[in-house]
DNA sequence: GAGCGGTGTTCGTCAAGATGAACGTATCGA
DNA sequence: TCGATACGTTCATCTTGACGAACACCGCTC
């Protein structure tokens, strides 16, 4: 995939971080339980901590961990209601538009979902893993995993693994709904 | 967040990930160019490697390094509209609803803005590397980088970067959207 | 200006990770 | 049966990360 420099990457990241949060070297150190010192030099892109250092700062700056070794990348983009790549289901009147997919590093794809009533759209089960987050707009639907779907109504939000079988039943006309699936 | 244990954690996704791909504890050690003892110790649970060393397994494996510190985790949870913690603007009629925080490894949140017309919503730039994604649900708005914000109709979907300054415009009563705010 | 609390740095010491050789075992083919 | 090759483990050795004290620096108060 990549061969990242973790070392550079860590470095700079541990001090945006603590920036962010306002905080002194040393208090960072206190609280991850580390010597300063070892901050310091991690800092200043000297070493190659072992996880548990590592580990300990990123609950210290409150950060997932992952944020300190893995690179950040912007940009803007849009896509015009009924533009971009549409995804059919074979056997139910259901549209998924893919937004934005998962770029290698970010693992997810955001989908939008139309659909009309009729036979649910029923999707086998994804990768281990995989957690997917609908927010209903307009319409209702039932929604989640195949054994107790959920009733959403506009504005309702539900999250379910991807793991499992689980279904999309729009239950009024021009149903439409926000998904997220996380491939964690 | 979470202190999670880390260490019982990679012993286990080492082990996982190498077998998954089919291939020797020697083989692996080889291509991560480390020793396989090291590797062996690793996936005993004995070991607090550096990380460069698990950098390097991560490329051997070809898994992106967060998966083999972070553990999946499904679950079901639903929000109703009007529920869950919201977060209101000071100035202008704009209510954020977080509907799924970032949970230690997926780096994104998850919300519902509901706005109406006023004084456009505007927010400070965050983290560097930082990436919206906004779905319109119901009336318009003017969304994206302060500059030259994009005007959305219902279905349209924009990305922009969140580490510049960016706004939130509702243009009609009533607006909605779905808002991924992408911590990368 | 002397004293204090704060910053982040450098350096000697020690524990811990990484190494490579040697080991025990299992499978294969001559 | 006897090598030969591959597997994963254990062990003594060496390298290296983590530690903590000492350091230089800055801003503040008295």
């Amino acid at each position: 995939m990549n061969d990242g420099p973790p070392l550079a990457v860590i470095a700079a990241s541990l001090q945006h971080e603590r920036r962010r949060a306002g905080l002194s070297l040393a208090e960072v150190a206190r609280r991850a339980g580390i010597a300063k010192s070892t901050l310091s030099q991690l800092e200043s892109g000297t070493g190659n901590p072992s996880v548990e250092t590592l580990w300990a700062l990123g609950v210290a700056l409150d950060v997932p961990f992952s944020h300190l070794v893995e690179p950040p990348r912007p940009s803007v983009q849009i896509i015009r209601a009924g533009e971009g790549p549409r995804v059919a289901s074979e056997r139910a009147d259901y549209v998924a538009t893919l937004l934005a997919s998962c770029p290698p590093n970010a693992r997810r794809d955001i989908y939008v979902i139309t659909a009309e009533p009729g036979p649910p759209r029923e999707s086998a089960p994804h990768m281990p893993g995989v957690v997917e987050h609908v927010v209903l707009c307009a319409g209702r639907a039932r929604v989640g995993v195949a054994d107790e779907p959920v009733e959403l109504s506009p504005g309702d939000y539900v999250s379910y693994p991807g793991d499992a079988a689980h279904v999309f039943e729009a239950m009024e006309s021009d149903t439409s709904a926000v998904l997220v699936s996380e491939h964690v």
